[in-house]
DNA sequence: TAGTGGTCTAGACCACAGC
DNA sequence: CTGTGGTCTAGACCACTAT
């Protein structure tokens, strides 16, 4: 919640007005030029926060006419998104974690890309159960290059947030790409989940990395039907969600 | 391709260049100020170029040390989210469409909420299946708000991007809400596609709005499983990616 | 301490929407 | 034509990283 800029702070007024529909009759905003007034800051600043309510899908913007407020889903912090826990308890449910498995091993051909290691590198892995109000949700398949894993290994077993836990010692996650498909339950995952084997998971597929851009985690994530969407907003302005063949990319 | 603004321009040389790993050996751009210098703009320029590449995620920033190239996925056109027959294009696979069904209708809840229209409102819907290099792919259901349908409803059945059409027409798509999971067949998807009913689909639901924020379409799209994955970058900076509780919002 | 990115200012001109 | 957002400049100061 504490954000210095006073861009951000104008952004978060701005946000919680739109959300509260103070803009609604026709949806229009104010002009940059009066907000700058109204703030006592310059347009460029007002311009730095509008820029953030344009990339969250908040506002519209369009040269020659005044900026639109959207109807837009509700937002979620970044850590939200890497951490199960964190997102479990922003949704009201009661996050649950079993460790099933953790062993250094020398990387497979696919983790080494992932994590750009050369392949036989020696990582860290770890397998967890991920329960929602005490009923299993999700496998978590993860791998942790030798430094991370390291602070990984000594956690106690039952470390809900492991990510919590890495910002606490200092590693910083800022950079996270994301893939969502379908997959079908191998026999671990249809004995954790208590599913059929071969019945349909959905996946994601997610590589982390730190401000360096050195990946910090390689994990898939195989979620029990019915328990999770994602969602995304995109824009002309602001790219970033893709659509790729299978397996891609 | 085409960009006029400066700040474009740059951010296109200096995505080839990160591409092509001109910046590998540590992966560190040079300065802000260097490279105004470099291309004879103000640091501000430099500075939208960068913001462009940062959301992107083909760079991190970090206050005190350069910037460093990330490694990302290659990038996809917005009008490859929202137009299938580009996306297959792009992927170099031959796209094909058969429209299986369309009419005027008046609108359900669901429909009524995503389009903001009153529940009964007259809209156009159409089923379409759609096919990759001849064979089945996914399964369309979209809807049409009543000024909209009018331009789509005359459209030849066998037309192969209604989104092309659309801006061919003036009607401009600059924002879209995507939701991702999982759905079962029910039997008109699986007569389409060719599957057994109840079995798991990869589905996506979407909302695309115009500049003013007004909804343009409303569309589920359900894929059979191995043809399509979504991909997204989300960072600290720039956030847009979200996880919800399964079927919301 | 030097270099770098983050924030902010004050002004300018342009492109476009809508009257 | 007027008002609006989009682009660009030139400068300032600060917060942080790394040496």
């Amino acid at each position: 919640m504490t954000a210095q800029a006073r861009y951000r702070l104008i952004a978060e007024e701005l946000r919680a007005a739109v959300r509260q529909g103070e803009y609604r009759d026709g949806g229009r905003l104010p002009s940059e030029e009066g907000l700058a007034q109204q703030y006592g800051v310059s347009r460029g600043t007002v311009r730095q926060a509008l820029a953030v309510l344009r990339a969250e899908g908040t506002v519209t913007s369009r040269r020659g006419t005044r900026r639109v407020a959207l109807e837009s889903p509700p937002l979620h912090d970044f850590a939200e998104l890497l951490s199960f826990s964190r997102w479990a308890r922003s949704q009201g449910l009661e996050p649950g974690s079993r460790t099933v498995r953790q062993e250094w091993h020398p990387a497979g051909p696919e983790e080494a890309a992932q994590l750009r290691l050369p392949q036989g590198a020696q990582l860290f892995r770890v397998v967890r159960l991920r329960l929602l109000d005490g009923r299993p949700a999700m496998v978590e398949r993860t791998a942790y290059p030798q430094a991370v894993g390291e602070l990984v290994a000594p956690l106690p077993a039952d470390t809900f947030s492991v990510t919590e836990q890495l910002e606490r010692v200092g590693v910083l996650l800022t950079d996270a790409d994301h893939t969502v498909d379908l997959t079908v339950a191998d026999p671990q995952d249809a004995e954790l989940l208590g599913c059929a084997p071969g019945a349909a998971l959905l996946r994601e597929r997610r590589r982390t990395t730190d401000p360096a851009g050195a990946p910090v985690e390689w994990s898939e994530d195989r979620y029990l039907p019915g328990v999770m969407a994602f969602t995304v907003h995109s824009s002309r302005a602001v790219p970033g969600l893709g659509r790729h063949s299978a397996d891609g990319p």
